[in-house]
RNA sequence: UCCCCAAUAGCUCAGCUGGUUAGAGCGAUUGACUGUUAAUCAAUAGGUCCCUGGUUCGAGUCCAGGUUGGGGAGCCA
């Protein structure tokens, strides 16, 4: 404990989120924070400050003859204070209680030549640049909020339903799961690495005596978790060396996997509709402030647009949409039949005409039965085997596979999964056709030898689960830090 | 990786078919005024016109290459 000072009692800071609910008049409390915005008067001078326990500021009220001119000319936005001062009804507009300063302590000032955070509007574009200092923005400051609420309800969610979650490794040696270019872990010497005698790099002087990976999936991982655990999960980072530069791809980003003894791919879809619900659920009922500022933002940020790209939903409408809605379930074959018989495949609107089955849908058509036929999310099953994963069930027409993708308006594809594959003969001959070495997968086939059973599991981004629920359109303003290609700056 | 677009003050942007000293709004600073809400009003400061090369008497402007950013596509979550 620390000792108190002698005649002046050293109160405990509150948090600004339970200040400004305060009605207790007269009370005196301590607030710490960081300053958005400083109004001056002649007798009196206002500051904003905001702590990030909440969206809203708490407003500070100095006076000229209580806090002495050196102090109130040395903040500036983006100082940081300790005020302590006594609670008072609120003579302005736009907030019930104010904060009367007795003394202000600035903890740490800030150049204001030289502090880039304006109290105006800047573009995600140039926020990014300045990746360590967003977080004091409104808007920041929401959808990191948003963020943690998400991850709580996910680990909620699977908790109450009975899931272990598993921490699967990040750094692999097996590259054959097939979900992208992998980043290379080595301790070796880029310049002049040990070569065996054919010139090759000899990674048994590595430090795992072997080529390994960052993870791209703990799928795999996790279903030898299943096979004994019944229901898992992982919620771990994931990373790809695609050199992809889209709004809705990172190099670095998270993923929740569940992998489920017993379930069928209907049983699988039941638990992705169910959870994505939940979590839409929470939002909603955990994040009200911030979600209605999202909200606000996007709105303004919509009027900037062509009226033909604006959402036809405002963000808490859409979020409620997809709770009242239950999800369109079909199969491939049925997507192709309402793809090749659309008006716009008739009028020749697809750049990629749909013709025949057996072709890889693209994301004009996935949007087509989104948002312009089904208008619902859509979960589409029953692919064909040639494009899908070498671990998904086999179908008895022996053409299509279990799986299934998730695709939500705007973002498209949110989860892909699948029933996996649990007849060791079938998952030989399946490895065999698309070239997966079987001597490396030795240990998941074992399970496929001992006690196999019907298992299902499925893929969420959590970057894009993200997108949806804060309304954000790129991907890089979901997560504090983006790893992008060219960029791993912060 | 491919296609398209952009890069000018701290930020957002204007700058025409190449032509003298490159502008505005916001922000910052100073002053005035005021229980203010991204306060208001006035003044002041602030520029490697992304980089390299080329065309030209002359390039912010045209051309080539590059860098970075954005939108779309592919890969996928």
């Amino acid at each position: 404990m620390p000792t108190k000072l002698k005649g002046m009692e050293s109160l405990k800071r509150t948090k600004i989120r339970d200040l400004i609910q305060s009605e207790e008049w007269g009370k005196e409390v301590t607030a710490k924070g960081w300053v958005r915005t400083k109004r001056e008067s002649k007798n009196v001078v206002f500051i904003t400050l905001n702590d990030g326990s909440t969206i809203h500021n708490l407003q500070v009220v100095l006076d000229a003859e209580v806090i002495r001119e050196e102090v109130i000319s040395r903040i500036h936005s983006g100082a940081a204070l300790s005020v302590t001062g006594e609670i008072v009804r609120s003579l302005g507009a736009g907030q019930n209680m104010e904060l009367k300063a007795h003394e202000v302590e600035i903890l740490g000032e800030a150049n204001p030549d030289e502090y880039p955070l304006q109290p105006k509007k800047h573009s995600l574009e140039f926020l990014r640049e300045i990746a360590h200092l967003r977080f004091r923005t409104s808007t920041f400051g929401a959808i990191t909020r948003v963020r943690h609420s998400m991850i709580f309800a996910i680990h909620k969610f699977f908790n109450d339903k009975g899931f272990y979650n598993i921490h699967t490794p990040i750094i692999t040696a097996s590259d054959a799961e097939g979900a992208g270019e992998m980043f290379r872990v080595t301790i070796l010497d880029p310049v002049n690495p040990p070569r065996k005698e054919d010139g090759a790099v000899d990674y048994s002087h590595d430090f795992f005596g072997r080529p390994t990976n960052l993870t791209v999936s703990g799928q795999l991982e996790a279903e030898l978790a299943a096979l004994s655990m019944s229901d898992v999960y992982t919620f771990g980072p994931t990373f790809r060396a695609e050199n992809s530069n889209t709004s809705r791809h990172l190099a670095e980003f998270w993923m929740i996997e569940p992998e489920m003894a017993f379930y069928d791919i209907h049983d699988n879809m039941d638990l992705a509709e169910e959870m994505l619900k939940f979590l839409v659920q929470y939002a909603l009922d955990h994040c009200r402030d911030d979600l209605e500022f999202l909200s606000k933002r996007q709105q303004e940020e919509e009027r900037q647009k062509k009226v033909e790209d604006r959402s036809p939903m405002e963000l808490r409408e859409k979020l409620m949409f997809v709770l009242d809605n239950a999800f369109e379930r079909i199969t491939y074959t049925e997507a192709i039949d309402v793809l090749q018989n659309s008006p716009y495949n008739r009028k020749n609107r697809f750049q990629f005409p749909v013709n025949r089955w057996g072709i890889d849908l693209q994301s004009e058509h996935e949007r087509y039965l989104v948002e312009k036929h089904y208008r619902t999310p859509v979960i589409i099953t029953d692919y064909p085997k040639q494009i899908k994963a070498f671990y998904m069930k086999v179908n008895d027409d022996d053409r299509t596979v279990r799986a299934l993708d998730v695709l939500f308006p705007q973002i498209g594809e949110i989860i892909g999964g699948s029933q996996r594959e649990e007849r060791l003969d079938v998952l030989l001959r399946r490895m065999k056709e698309m070239n997966i070495p079987e001597k490396e997968m030795w240990w998941y086939l074992e399970t496929r030898k001992f006690g196999t059973v019907p298992h299902s599991g499925f893929g969420l981004g959590f970057e894009r689960l993200m997108l949806f629920i804060t309304g954000m359109g790129n991907i890089r303003d979901v997560i504090p830090f983006p790893r992008t290609p060219q960029n791993a700056e912060f």
